[in-house]
DNA sequence: CCTTACGCACATTTGTAGGG
DNA sequence: CCCTACAAATGTGCGTAAGG
């Protein structure tokens, strides 16, 4: 290509005239006198980086740590009115023992001013003097542990825990912008060298598990582990089949004066019982055959989820029934119970009303007569 | 909300150790 | 080697007081 260029292309076009000197001699004393410019010019070490990499641009200035609260976030306040008071700093202390002085001697100046003449008489106070604030501070952050630890050891403190615990749950739910499902995929690698040993790289394609950026639950690894688990039987089983068919070919030689059907006879091909038909020269972990694999089992777990929400909903079901017939047994109970104590009541009535009959049989026997206490209609 | 200095709580990053 | 857990470091938010 280079040659070609040499050929069609002018000298000059190619080795452009350093610095505007004039035409350039043709032929090879132009490339002699680059080289010579190239020798005149002081050596210089020559740092391979790559200028994308963040590590090359900020190696020379000491890198600042990076970390802290992002720029914006806001947090949500507490609104748990148990929480004891946040103890009173030194400087609090002294700002609202002069402000009231300041105040008084200079009544006009607005709240801030007199805010900022205090922090500057903050800052120039000698040590010993703040030392009587910082230790009313220290009394002060006391009363705050022994509340701070009171409140701690309370139930209002365990339940404020329980809702942060649920807020955070909460939010890393809505925060969960990315698909749920864990997605399977291959593409192809052209750089990958080819790997006898491992299946996976023979044909430069590897594989890529595409995972939700929330943490993995205990579902999601079971699925993971169940398709590492089938990709490692998949590979072991891969290379037995080919151990195998070497072992054929390998006796293809020696038994040419053999019948075929009598070979196939006695060696039935693996592959062929499994269902597969590998093309010649191309074994069983041909990656068609293996997404084909995956993409199966992808489909039987999806069905064992449906099934399994067909059963949720089954069982949801019958637990409504359930419950249904268990408040119309609870009200049947009630009504029984009322009609219970209704029954009593008129057995008590029923008692008395028999006893006072009782009487009125046993009065002749003692020779008493029963009066009637109504009063005559013609009175 | 303004203003101040200070201290604490907390989220995030980074580094490290240990297990699988 | 990767992942997890933990500690340390770092930066930020917020409370504390006061009156208008």
């Amino acid at each position: 290509m280079w040659l070609f260029l040499a050929v069609l292309v002018p000298t000059e076009f190619l080795f452009p005239p350093p610095n505007g000197t004039g035409s350039l001699l043709p032929g090879s004393s132009v490339i002699q006198t680059y080289c010579r410019d190239l020798a005149s010019l002081p050596m210089q070490p020559i740092r391979l980086t790559d200028p994308g990499d963040p590590k090359e641009q900020d190696s020379e200035e000491p890198k600042k740590r990076k970390g802290g609260w992002p720029k914006g976030k806001k947090r949500k306040p507490p609104r748990d009115l148990a929480v004891p008071r946040a103890p009173t700093t030194g400087y609090a202390i002294f700002l609202n023992e002069q402000r009231s002085q300041l105040r008084a001697q200079h009544p006009n100046l607005p709240f801030p001013e007199i805010t900022k003449m205090l922090a500057a008489q903050w800052a120039q106070l000698p040590q010993e003097k703040k030392q009587r604030y910082v230790c009313e501070a220290d009394e002060d952050k006391q009363r705050y542990i022994r509340e701070l630890k009171a409140y701690q050891n309370s139930e209002a403190y365990r339940a404020f825990l329980r809702r942060r615990a649920a807020q955070k749950v909460l939010a890393r739910c809505e925060g969960e912008k990315e698909p749920a499902v864990m997605e399977l995929s291959y593409a192809k690698c052209p750089e990958a060298p080819p790997d006898k040993n491992n299946p996976l790289k023979t044909t430069g394609l590897y594989f890529s598990l595409k995972m939700p950026s929330v943490r993995l639950s205990r579902e999601h690894l079971t699925g993971l582990s169940d398709v590492q688990a089938f990709l490692g039987e998949f590979e072991k089983d891969s290379a037995e089949c080919l151990k195998h068919l070497e072992l054929l070919e390998g006796e293809e030689g020696q038994n040419l004066n053999k019948g075929d059907s009598e070979e196939e006879a006695e060696y039935p091909d693996p592959l062929l019982l499994g269902g597969l038909i590998p093309e010649k020269g191309f074994a069983s972990f041909d990656l068609c055959f293996l997404q084909e694999f995956i993409f199966k089992l992808l489909q039987i777990k999806e069905s064992e989820l449906r099934e399994l929400r067909k059963t949720l909903e089954r069982a949801q079901a019958e637990q409504e029934a359930l419950q249904r017939q268990l408040l119309e047994f609870q009200n049947r109970q009630q009504w029984l119970e009322v009609e219970l104590a209704s029954l009593k009541t008129y057995g008590v009535v029923l008692e008395k009303e028999f006893e006072s009959l009782n009487m009125v049989i046993m009065l002749p026997h003692f020779g008493l007569r029963v009066m009637d206490t109504a009063v005559p209609a013609s009175l």
